[in-house]
DNA sequence: GGACAATAATTGTCGACGTCAATAGTTGTT
DNA sequence: AACAACTATTGACGTCGACAATTATTGTCC
């Protein structure tokens, strides 16, 4: 039997530790954590979104996304507005200072995965991409 | 801009996360968790090891390692030896009961690994796996 | 139409985790 | 002999993810 790191699960796990970690350094000027940028970029795919579908897409839980949208509001990144067909539901959305924060951010961004990815060449981490998706599209929704 | 899904850094967090959950449910009715499990199996690699040496491997704090191994040795499946030529450290080592758990758990948390890489067939498994163990070589030694 | 289940957001709690500072005991150096 | 470096340990702090409970609102069913 060998150690752990022939299993690719825990590989799997170790490394997604890490790149957590070097998405919270390159954000930590901002405030913000990598809820907090993951909230930000979905709200890009949408116009605005219910917070229980929040919940759902970035597999937080509920009482998460309360605190992650304030923090939010807070900084005017992004607003509660009410939904017009049902009083229970908020709907968030971006604002023009999240999408301004977004578009000066891009590139440090990129920069934290680049560096993880750092031993593999262009093609390897289309590669690595495409199976990492496949499993997240069945295991994530 | 699109979401976060597109980026493979946040894939492999989230991904992550998936995968210690499996870990620890697998692990959960022996009482123990993943990084339990972890220490256990580095220690099949070798005849014994400092803590100090399993701090830098795993990756964990040193003084994480106390309480994982605490643990380990009140259930049995390891043990603290005193060091020959040094007696500030201590030596940990596998016991008889360890190796017999290791055994009989082994399917089991090949199991786990294999749900989440359902998606994927045998040889794309073992694409993912030779990239990210390169990637592991150089960011987690 | 009125009782009742289901849903959306929120609050609070809990254990686990990662990080860091501080300490005691031991070793190496000069 | 004095002092720096190292090993294991303890303790503190904030974050994170999972869950239970609450409030307000909507949908369902008879």
């Amino acid at each position: 039997m060998r150690g752990l790191h022939s299993d690719t699960g825990y590989l799997l796990y170790r490394i997604g530790l890490r790149s957590g970690q070097l998405f919270n350094a390159f954000l930590q000027e901002s405030g913000l954590r990598l809820r907090h940028y993951a909230l930000l970029r979905y709200l890009t795919t949408t116009e605005g979104a219910l917070q229980r579908e929040l919940s759902a897409r970035l597999g937080y839980d509920p009482s998460a996304i309360v605190g992650l949208v304030d923090d939010l509001e807070k900084l005017g990144f992004a607003e509660r507005r009410p939904s017009p067909d049902d009083r229970r539901s908020r709907i968030v959305a971006l604002t023009e200072n999240g999408r301004a924060f977004l578009r000066d951010s891009h590139e440090a961004g990129r920069r934290a995965t680049s560096d993880l990815l750092q031993p593999l060449d262009t093609a390897e981490r289309d590669t690595l991409h495409t199976l990492l998706q496949r499993i997240a599209e069945t295991e994530l929704g």
